[in-house]
RNA sequence: GGUUCCUUGGAUGAGUGGCUUAGUCAGCGGUCUGCAAAACCGUGUACGGCGGUUCGAAUCCGCCAGGAACCUCCA
């Protein structure tokens, strides 16, 4: 097996070979949606970049148990609204049950994600489902004396924590900075220290997600979540743990404080983080107001969209990058994308019309496989891996152009590595028409206008051909004319 | 202010101490074609600025400019 993964660890800044704790077996967490909105093109980067990890590692091997959570509890609105939760707030708004609103966005969610081919975890748990052990860890924390309680909440004691080990080892930080640099507050007067954060929170009045606890009917501090679940479902030690750049601090710094706290040591190996998606250089979020919704994608609905765009399309937009660089939206560049796609998928399809030979005259085709693969464990480079596929995409039209011969063996590995990297991994699957029978029966129709005009060029009836051909463009049908007759193709 | 990081040709986006080029999209020239389309071939001579290290730097170091994310209850 081609395993030589290199993997870049947030926690040391470098790439380092991805040794499981208990192969074949792999743990990975991976923060998921609060699930409060549509799900926008910030949603599927992190989605698409673990599912990249998901997918290979699978390839290689591994039994892979991947945690993905739903958060529908515990975060509180920004500025106004003190101490209501995003999902009450909703709720509220729209009259509604907390839960009808998660499961209503959780299904957008579920139906997005799916479009985009991004396969489901292994368990989705919901930080609602995991109030018990998320109670079990702060009680946990207090009896280490990590933690104290005040009016009803629970906060980390971030200094205590801090003499005995480093608060800030992910993100670079020491606390004196933190302090120092510390915006006042109001409000504050609960916690021993401004750095401390909440554990578990006294529910206001108006407050309607709560839960008995022995120190108040409240909820849990939102990182509480991903440590109770990640240990839960993958136990005290587990490889991967990812999620987006944004989260690095607080999120996953006091993830670790947690852990250590209650149990004396991190969970994780290996911290994965994936950069974010800008638009006009500026993070796409629902905070900014400058997001445009997954559907809004799928359907040009947006104004800053000059058409829609296929799932597969922002997919493989997403792909050309690699998952540790920004990457900026904009219409050229999503064409871009579209059109490279289409040049690959043009390509894939174009294999199966290839008749074997018994000499290969192409260079590149036993190199490919190695080639994607090295560019695979290079810590996921993706845009190389699409390099390598277009440069197969360039000796599949050489031979389609009868420039060039290859051998069945040479054909069968082309088609091998094709279908592994492009679809097995890459995860690009070929975007099908949900009614075939449907399509099948007007490609006919349009074949058999082909044929006519086939008979019309026989007959260099050079204005009854072009008309056809002319009048099929127009409708979005491309044709193009090859030595042997035609291929013809509907543009969106 | 602090932390982390970025700045590559018209657009996007890899990579790296010297080697032969990333790739895609757009452009230009050519082949093919009745004409096209597609495909194939060729082409652009990029690495923010200023210093330094080095035989040699876009790649390492420093400074400057510009930009981004995070900085507690805000995924």
């Amino acid at each position: 097996m081609e395993n030589q993964l290199l993997i870049y660890n947030t926690l040391t800044r470098q790439k380092e070979l991805f040794v499981p704790l208990h192969a074949p077996h792999v743990g990975m967490y991976v923060c998921g949606p609060t699930v409060y909105g549509d799900a926008h093109l910030g949603h599927a980067r992190p989605a698409i970049t673990f599912d990249i990890l998901y997918r290979y590692l699978t390839h290689l091997g591994y039994k892979v148990r991947y945690v993905r959570n739903i958060t529908d509890v515990g975060h509180l609105e920004h500025d106004a609204d003190e101490g209501e939760d995003k999902i009450a707030k909703k709720a509220r708004l729209e009259q509604l049950e907390p839960m009808e609103v998660v499961q209503h966005y959780l299904n957008r969610y579920h139906k997005a994600m799916e479009a985009l081919n991004v396969l489901p975890p292994s368990i989705e748990p919901h930080a609602s489902g995991h109030i018990i052990e998320q109670i079990q860890l702060v009680e946990e924390i207090l009896k280490n004396g990590y933690a104290y309680e005040s009016q009803g909440s629970v906060y980390f004691d971030v200094a205590k924590y801090n003499n005995d080990h480093h608060y800030g080892k992910l993100s670079g930080r020491n606390l004196d900075d933190v302090l120092n640099t510390w915006r006042e507050l109001d409000g504050q007067s609960e916690k021993r220290n401004p750095a401390d954060f909440a554990l578990w929170k006294c529910a206001q009045p108006e407050h309607i997600m709560r839960w008995p606890s022995p120190w108040s009917d409240g909820f849990p501090g939102w990182h509480c979540e991903c440590t109770a679940m990640g240990r839960k479902y993958l136990g005290g030690h587990f490889d991967i743990h990812g999620g987006g750049m944004d989260l690095i601090f607080p999120h996953h710094e006091c993830e670790i404080a947690q852990s250590v706290a209650s149990q004396g040591d991190d969970m994780v190996h290996y911290w994965m983080h994936n950069n974010m998606i800008t638009i006009n250089g500026q993070k796409m979020g629902k905070s900014y107001g400058n997001f445009i919704n997954l559907s809004e994608f799928f359907e040009g609905s947006h104004k800053l969209l000059t058409q829609a765009y296929t799932p597969m399309t922002i997919r493989f937009f997403i792909l050309q990058a690699h998952y540790r660089s920004t990457v900026d939206f904009g219409n050229e560049a999503l064409q871009a994308a579209e059109k490279g796609l289409a040049r690959l998928t043009e390509a894939v399809k174009g294999l199966e019309r290839i008749t074997p030979a018994k000499a290969t005259t192409i260079e590149g085709i036993k190199e490919l496989r190695g080639k994607c693969y090295d560019a695979m464990n290079d810590d996921l480079n993706t845009p190389i891996v699409i390099a390598h596929l277009f440069d197969g995409a360039r000796i599949i039209n050489t031979l389609l152009d009868k420039k060039a011969t290859v051998t069945a063996e040479d054909l069968e590995e082309l088609k091998s590595v094709f279908h592994l990297f492009m679809y097995e991994v890459l995860g690009l699957k070929e975007e099908t028409a949900n009614n075939e029978a449907r399509e099948e029966a007007f490609g006919k129709v349009v074949d058999m206008l082909l044929e006519q005009r086939m008979k019309a060029k026989a007959n260099k009836d050079w204005a009854t051909s072009d008309k056809i051909r002319d009048e099929l463009a127009a409708l979005g049908f491309e044709v193009k004319d090859t030595k042997d007759g035609f291929t013809w193709r509907l543009n969106k």
